[in-house]
DNA sequence: ATGCCACAAATCCTATAGGAACGCAGGCCG
DNA sequence: CGGCCTGCGTTCCTATAGGATTTGTGGCAT
């Protein structure tokens, strides 16, 4: 998001220095990625201000910004709670816009990649492949991160400062998702596969191979997440 | 984003009532949107608060809502600013990323249309016939007013509540650049055709040629900013 | 037992104050 | 004349205070 920076700026190093809002909207984040804040749970902006130990001016402000990301939801004059659970169709539709998305956001990324893009995206199919797949949060933790960070670089390559931006909104979600969907990790090895497919078709240099093998990938995983639901 | 709720709640009907914040958000969306506030100009947040007679937390809140719409850009420790005019390259993205959404979003909206979706459809069509199309803002503000509607009703009819915000994303945007790309309105009664043919499509609940007319749509709406473009 | 009302605590919301950083103008020195 | 420093006003940022609203609890009447 916002780069982080150092305490003082450097001598000819201008670089844009935090404000506290920043660093609470990043904690706010992190905690909400991890799972620390639970779904539906109330988000007190004077409680989170004691719990940083700031004022609850920037949390405010920070969880202002957060709400357009879908993961904390305001209502006024009661406050923040983190997003609810997902539905089946909340799922449903979140998938049906990965569909409208993700595709395109390959076929652009396919045609405009830079060296380091592409290497960046290797690097992301090898941390999925190495990640550890154990059975608790903290053990498939950097599997979910690399599996996030694949298709953020793609969206990102794909050079569309409005597409960067939808699918930001919705990687969110994803990821959140997938530490709530009650779905753990499964099939990985398939999954893999499927990363690897479109990673594939980069290479190769055929965008429409890679749309199509993004459009495959995402269909799978709908159907692995629907196979796997819980009860609602 | 947080729901619009009446000025003044009814008795019976405990509706969530609106707070300072939300009144600064409308009015600064509503001056951004007119082009009061023009790309580049500085928002100060003490300024205004002494303008709309508030303190400046609750314009601090709004302005950080605003953030995400990309209207206003925010630089820390030097406050807000309307994000800058359009370039070229701005707007072809833009253009780029309505294609990728917007055809699903009359594919969607073609299946699940409801009756009062539709007769809004051709009311918002009905307007842009008989809006006034003067050279000056004021007059043909109603033009584009409709044409915005128009676009944003298939939006919400698609029924996809990630869909929806990423369009009204790309909405806030698009109105901003029709207001300030330098264009103004170059053949309506094409535009007005286009947009005639989309609702025949659905009116005759024909999916592929909604999305399909959609696409000629947009294509040729940049098509024709293109042909008008200002020197950069 | 159930419904209703009053009261208390927690929370939200807004205003205000003051410290910190930025921008600009004017003066000083090379 | 140009570059640098200094001072001052403006603005941002954070903390704090207090009024308004919601929420939870307990008692009372039915």
């Amino acid at each position: 998001m916002s780069e982080p920076s150092p305490a003082v700026a450097r001598p000819g190093f201008p670089v844009s220095r935090q404000v506290l809002a920043d660093h609470v909207y990043e904690a706010l984040l992190e905690w909400l990625m991890d799972g620390r804040l639970e779904p539906g749970a109330a988000v007190s902006i004077d409680g989170m201000a004691r719990e940083l130990d700031v004022s609850p001016t920037p949390v405010r402000e920070a969880l202002a910004r957060l709400e357009h990301t879908g993961m904390v939801r305001r209502v006024a004059l009661k406050g923040y709670r983190v997003a609810p659970v997902f539905t089946r169709e909340d799922f449903a539709e979140l998938m049906e816009a990965r569909l409208s998305i993700e595709p395109v956001n390959a076929r652009l990324a396919c045609a405009r990649m830079t060296p380091d893009g592409l290497e960046a995206l290797k690097q992301a199919v090898e941390d999925l492949k190495t990640a550890p797949r154990g059975g608790t949060f903290a053990e498939y933790r950097s599997y979910l991160e690399a599996d996030e960070r694949f298709h953020q670089l793609i969206a990102a390559q794909a050079s569309n400062q409005f597409l960067l931006a939808a699918y930001n909104t919705l990687g969110g979600q994803i990821q959140r998702f997938r530490l709530f969907g009650g779905v753990g990790i499964t099939d990985a090895e398939q999954a893999i596969a499927e990363h690897q497919a479109v990673l594939d078709a980069m290479l190769g240099g055929d965008p429409d191979k890679a749309a199509q093998k993004m459009i495959e990938h995402v269909e799978k995983v709908r159907g692995r997440a629907i196979a796997d639901a819980p009860e609602e």
